[in-house]
DNA sequence: TCATTCGATGCACGTCGTGCATCTATGCAC
DNA sequence: GTGCATAGATGCACGACGTGCATCGAATGA
């Protein structure tokens, strides 16, 4: 997707990156992250252990980076929906459009995010990569609604937004057990609430003692 | 706070905690997180390396340390607040409490913000800390609210809360430069915008192209 | 074809994090 | 106060991690 018809050079690199990837989730999922060496996922993949660290600063980054790169397709999707959307509406749809993809592309995205779900270890990568992909959402939504420079609204509504999408996601998969992956349609229910919620605004009474 | 009339051992043991803490502080402050080791830490904290290692499982640990205890303590405070409050109006009342118990401590909770803001290697860690809180703020918001077992209210105010709240206070460790803290006043108005956003509803339309 | 460039690899080194054994100060019972 | 039990501090050894540096070979472009 981000590599089309490049030289013999990218694609060997691009294979490569994703042999990695695959490899680390691979032998994560049977092993457990923590008790998997480096030297393990770099065999299995066939490259030195050297060249691992071309592509990945770490074990845990290499296991995320597939959901990673649907955060940053997430918000790829979300600057091109159309104005007629609503900040939120667009959000959604954009959300919808990365799911359908992802779900289309097999089970892969799901295992993936399974394996990170289970391990403490990857929780503050996870939430790095999300984090690193605020900003450009904010800078999205900015644009989008026109703010001036010093509205709080774009980087507000982009944190929010995610941990929206992390909250309503790490809901859905603790219903998935022993590799069953659980209902799509679930997921979209989920994601049709939590945005109805942000939508309609956040507080509630306290119940009497 | 968490220690009062303790015997010695414990008494010793918060101590030592502390002074590797701001040790660990001192040190990245002056030099950068990455380029301090932990033997520089422990030589400072007057410890052995070994011993590190029974408090804290890394160096970005224990320099976020601090920034932990007080998410804690803003949970803390979130529990005993009245019932007469909303849930937004609680939180908001738990932070400003939180906050004038740091300042009253001095300006060193804000120097370690500082220092972790400046330092891309402690987001993870930092969103980690908060991440952990996010349960226990969800677990008290779903007593307060009575919510029921499959209400998703709590998890999702939860991690929107605290998304808030970190935003907030990055915007505005923004605005200070070079040690100078900026005004707490100008955080309590930050907060004050926040959380009226959340509760009116986060959606806006797109302007036209 | 030839020179260049870029990625893959090997090597060396410093740091990290942990299991294990030991030693010492604390807490406790008497 | 004495002596025992325990928890925390320390030392040691080791495997794993991550990076700088030099080299080699394949891909690229003139």
């Amino acid at each position: 997707m981000e590599n089309e018809a490049a030289g013999r050079r990218e694609r060997k690199k691009t294979a490569t990156r994703a042999a990695i990837r695959d490899a680390a989730i691979r032998l994560a999922l049977r092993d457990g992250v923590e008790r998997v060496t480096l030297e393990q996922i770099t065999a299995e993949a066939d490259i030195a252990l050297r060249t691992f660290f071309n592509y990945f600063s770490s074990k845990e980054e290499a296991v995320v980076a597939g959901a990673a790169g649907d955060f940053r397709a997430f918000v790829a999707e979300f600057r091109v929906r159309p104005r007629s959307e609503s900040v939120l509406r667009a959000l959604h749809e954009a959300a919808l459009v990365v799911l359908d993809r992802a779900s289309g592309d097999g089970q892969d995205h799901i295992t993936a995010l399974v394996v990170i779900r289970g391990e403490r270890s990857l929780v503050p990568q996870l939430l790095a990569a999300l984090a690193a992909q605020e900003s450009a959402l904010a800078e999205a939504i900015a644009e989008r609604v026109d703010a001036a420079e010093d509205d709080g609204y774009p980087r507000l509504c982009a944190a929010i937004a995610l941990a929206g999408l992390r909250v309503t996601l790490d809901q859905w998969l603790e219903t998935a057990r022993e590799g069953v992956v659980p209902s799509l349609r679930d997921l979209r229910g989920g994601l049709e609430r939590t945005l109805t919620e942000l939508s309609g605004g956040l507080d509630r009474p306290s119940a009497p003692e």
